[in-house]
DNA sequence: TCTGATTTAGAAATCGTTTACATTAGGCGT
DNA sequence: ACGCCTAATGTAAACGATTTCTAAATCAGA
């Protein structure tokens, strides 16, 4: 593997030269320029990021933490954070923590060590964190999720305007025992959908009735299936669910089905979270769907943004979801 | 940010017994460790691993170069190698090609300049590789898809048989005229699974018409909703259909939602790659199912099997799939 | 032709580690 | 008490780039 000294012995010159040519600084004569071009090619020789990183302290790396990336919501969010990042040469980390603080923290001390250009961090946790690795060193950018232990720009989605909307859909539809099942942890999501389940309902002043509010587990797959399973085995059985995200609603799609129940009919449902298949559902899935790609989009140019002005003020994004009536929610 | 030379002199020792003890080698007194400890928890300190990385030049990345992060196929293979990696102390640097051979190149020379300790690449083309850099630095394993160019470690599935079987499947419900839909590209799943399926016609004494068989570009989401049209709308409609994976079966689905016929009355249909929706359908897909986590696991395990000992000889392993019958290819 | 500014290129320091080698001190056998 | 071996620590040279400083060469102006 060549390096910048195996150059400028090929080309005849001192490795500062090679340098310059490389990062087009500094004044080279042409007829040098030529020869170290020519030895570049001939040596098939490539800087080191390594080194270059050590060096200049500068990287062309930004981390990506995320909870799921089985979940289609986290995958289309990637590819918005990675059309970005790629656009301006920056490549992405990407981890996946599965829901488990602790993975989490080794994952940002990871990152940390790699001296990542920035963070793009879909949190576990909403407090707890390691503040020295957080913000001290690294631009961080919060996504989906709120960090409440420091401050750092934030993109969210309006959780509760969709929650809201969806619930009063239902609402209008006639139904009164309107079940929910959300995330089990603490995060920005599961609270604010919560928020705007109990607004819908005290809004049309029913009553909000714990006992059809189910937490799921996300960190087991099949727990928000014994979930569903609770709610829909109650003595008086809710006509309607609401589900928090999209393995909630998978999990629950399959409780409906073990359950041998007929969507609308016997019971309607409408998710947070509009997955890929919804619409081939039968009957389709009315859904609240999030601009998942738009969010990565957003979060990797604030990012970036900070990143080139780290001591811009931190601001928060919301972006507005949209409320897809399909037939799930009834006729 | 501390480095090693401030721990040394917090401690009053040379930056070598500081690096000793951080890498548990060579001796050192008690005491000395005692206080050298105590330094770098009072500094907070945490070692470079850019600088680590320089010096050593070993490091404890693996590059997994995917097509389409979107895909359930490779989520889930992603999952796999994370898990295995994650265990090793190793993490992931995730890119996605898009199935564009030019990003992969470009991605493949960050992964180099970057010193990744191995590869993991699910590539965009059969050929064409840039052998310096795949072969000759850096252990690669190929996942999914054959690289013709270069004699690596590969991972794969049994394409052919698992087309056979789904077609022969088919030809045993007694149809007869049946439509496939593959990828366009010239990788290994394609080729392969279109092998299978010419297979199971030819053992049956059917013809192969190369009219029932499209191709369809999978960097475009709706290009087999296309292709499958095309086959619905053929003057003698096929009765069965065969797609190529979860992609291809998704355009396929809206192509027979959008033509209004009925599955499996109008016609059957058996995808290749099982999707985490398939048995929520209606009716459930009949697919081939194949083993994505152990897929992603198995590649892992060979790369660090590799990089452990860069001379064993290269190894191809194949693994089974799994037919699984439901109600979409008939009763 | 001389002076001073300006361009061009090299020497050497630096980033934060690891590690080969050198050095010191202490223990032990004779 | 002497030398020798070993354990414990330090010194300094890498790793591969960037960058500051400096020196030489060129050029312009009077």
């Amino acid at each position: 593997m060549a390096t910048v000294k195996d150059v400028a012995r090929h080309a005849n010159v001192s490795i500062a030269t090679v340098s310059r040519i490389i990062n087009n600084q500094g004044t080279v004569s042409p007829e040098i320029r030529e020869r170290v071009l020519a030895a570049i090619q001939a040596l098939d020789y490539r800087p080191s990021r390594v080194a270059r990183r050590l060096r200049t302290n500068s990287t062309f790396v930004i981390g990506l933490v995320i909870s799921d990336i089985q979940n289609s919501f986290y995958t289309s969010l990637t590819r918005g954070v990675e059309d970005v990042a790629s656009a301006n040469g920056y490549s992405l980390l990407l981890c996946n923590t599965d829901e488990d603080p602790q993975r989490e923290r080794k994952y940002l001390e990871v990152m940390h060590e790699e001296n990542v250009a920035g963070i793009i961090l879909a949190s576990a946790t909403e407090g707890g964190h390691d503040t020295r690795l957080i913000q001290a060193s690294i631009p961080v950018v919060a996504l989906d999720r709120v960090l409440t232990d420091v401050s750092v720009d934030t993109v969210l989605v309006d959780n509760i305007a969709g929650a809201r909307q969806a619930v009063e859909h239902l609402i209008s539809r006639g139904h009164r025992r309107i079940g929910a099942i959300l995330g089990e942890r603490p995060i920005t999501s599961s609270i604010e959908r919560l928020e705007g389940y109990v607004q819908a309902l005290s809004h049309a002043g029913l009553p909000v009735d714990p006992n059809l509010i189910r937490r799921a587990d996300l960190r087991q797959a099949d727990d928000s299936t014994r979930c569903a399973l609770e709610l829909l085995n109650l003595p008086e059985r809710p006509t309607a669910l609401f589900t928090g995200n999209s393995l909630i609603t998978l999990g629950t799609l399959r409780a409906i089905q073990a359950a041998g129940l007929h969507i609308p009919r016997d019971i309607a449902l409408v998710a947070f979270d509009d997955i890929p298949w919804g619409e081939l559902l039968n009957p389709p899935l009315t859904a609240i769907r999030q601009p998942t790609y738009q969010l990565g989009k957003t979060a990797a140019e604030m990012l970036l943004a900070r990143i080139a002005e780290p001591d811009r003020p931190v601001t928060q994004v919301r972006l507005p979801v949209e409320f897809i009536v399909r037939a799930s929610s009834g006729a």
